[in-house]
DNA sequence: ATATGTGCAAACTCTTTGCATGGAG
DNA sequence: CTCCATGCAAAGAGTTTGCACATAT
């Protein structure tokens, strides 16, 4: 059985995630991280990522026109806001109606995602 | 002024794009001129594909989690459909109401991008 | 002591660009 | 007969992998 290893690098990562609580790049993570760990590289980001999301602690999110973010697993249902001046993303809860209205005839939806852009609090 | 030449590249892409009438992938761009113009290479689909985009011809859409794909510019304001059994996108008019109600407190929305999921009418 | 994790560099994939040739005007 | 467009191959950007060394257990 595979043994994960508790690891400064880690706990960086772990810990850049708990500070910021939301969805996060690579980019963020790897800068993040290296003030904690200065020497850390992208390949740990990468590597690192890839474990917390088969231990289930993160969980990828698909930005529409960008890379691959990641947040903390386990949080209710929610959708994304993009700040357009300082690219961050933030969650929000809730979901519209009447989407089911929206699906083409003889087609069947079985999820949906939501994204919202503007500006955020702080850049604005 | 830069003038646009007619080939039969450019005239083949077109073609793809009139007849399919649904967001297309570079990779389906290729494959789709290919059977007209063989020997067409992936470096014309994207030299094409940007000077149509400049032409306001066709428009990029970007989806979540995969690489750009682009439309027929011109079209009503609308959303994508996404089917996980061929992978097409597909177009759907429309959109939820209630959305203003979930922008976080301080947070200005300026737009919203909507993605459904599931089976279209062809993969049922 | 042993096997997993890390850093570096090379490999890969997708997209863009340089250059010589081809073809539209 | 001019230039713009094309095909090929090389160059970039982002992500993944191989390998030797470091380190958690």
């Amino acid at each position: 059985m595979t043994m994960i290893r508790d690891t400064a690098q880690r706990r960086a990562i772990r810990k850049v995630f708990l500070d910021a609580d939301r969805p996060l790049s690579p980019e963020e993570i790897l800068t993040g991280a290296q003030r904690i760990v200065p020497n850390l590289g992208m390949a740990t980001v990468y590597r690192s990522v890839k474990s917390l999301v088969e231990e289930e602690w993160l969980v990828a999110v698909d930005m529409p026109g960008e890379s691959q973010r990641y947040e903390q697993a386990g949080k209710a249902h929610h959708h994304h806001f993009n700040c357009r001046t300082c690219g961050r993303v933030y969650d929000f809860d809730g979901c519209p109606t009447g989407m089911d209205e929206l699906v083409p005839p003889g087609f069947v939806m079985d999820d949906h995602e939501i994204y919202l852009y503007g500006t955020c609090a702080s850049c604005k």
